[in-house]
DNA sequence: GCGAAAGTTGACTAAAAAGGTAGGGATTGT
DNA sequence: ACAATCCCTACCTTTTTAGTCAACTTTCGC
């Protein structure tokens, strides 16, 4: 019952995306150093984003990433469920007969909702309105 | 984030000693044949529930276990806190300065709560409105 | 075009956690 | 006494996490 540390780091990773202009690309070292991720470790969690249409990427000498769709359309949700596979409490030890599978469903489901409802946009939003400023500029 | 096997297991033991009338003593053998848990781990885990007072033991032969309390009076974060040690989503990976723990923080009380909030006494209760009766008897 | 900078990929490994086993000791009913 | 049962400690096996490495491909700037 831990977050992982690639769901972690996946969702510090487009975080700060998030907070850079649209047309800047930010390299994965540079990620990796703001954001204290460890390089190789990042660069496979990044793949994993793009194969699931968060980031794009350019690649050779001043390439980098920028985020492949708008801030509100990404979810801690959809984030998690493209490093993790699936985001699902369950591991069928319990029995679909069983009242107690019911319950867990259901409660997956809400947690599952409440992760959906979280987008980047808001995690950008809430850092403004406690900070009062944006880090990173043009 | 998946529920662990142990979690699972003490859940349903708890749940079978609930449905058992007060004053009948279950075998961990029994425990472990209906719910088909493997006997030894589920022994070691019967002591953890002990230890966190949800189940009380009679040694020797004709011994047993039955609830220690109402069934009404253990959720299932309090299984779940026995077996696991704690139910936290977090991983102090993300630092408190951060945005992002606050939201985490925010969603795993959600979630606690949640599992707080359903009791053994209402899984027995679903079990008798979905299956009609109780399958235990003296 | 060519070299350098940067991204991409897949295979690999070390460490930790989960899941489960085993032996033997302690306790009690008959 | 003895068998059935719980209790405790240690160990083993498998899976997952977390991270590394080396080789390869793409693109930019000149």
């Amino acid at each position: 019952m831990k977050i992982t540390a690639r769901a972690d780091y996946a969702i510090l990773a487009i975080f700060e995306l998030a907070q850079h202009p649209e047309t800047i690309r930010v390299q994965a070292r540079e990620l990796a150093k703001s954001q204290e991720i460890p390089l190789r470790f990042l660069e496979q969690i990044l793949i994993q984003l793009k194969k699931a249409g968060m980031v794009e990427s350019v690649r050779g000498a001043a390439g980098g990433y920028k985020l492949a769709c708008p801030a509100r359309e990404i979810s801690l949700a959809r984030i998690m469920e493209a490093v993790e596979g699936d985001v699902t409490l369950l591991d069928s030890r319990v029995k679909p007969s069983c009242v107690l599978y019911k319950v867990w469903q259901e409660i997956e489901h809400e947690f599952v909702e409440r992760l959906g409802s979280i987008t980047v946009e808001d995690l950008v939003r809430r850092k403004i309105r406690d900070e009062g400023v944006l880090v990173y500029h043009i």
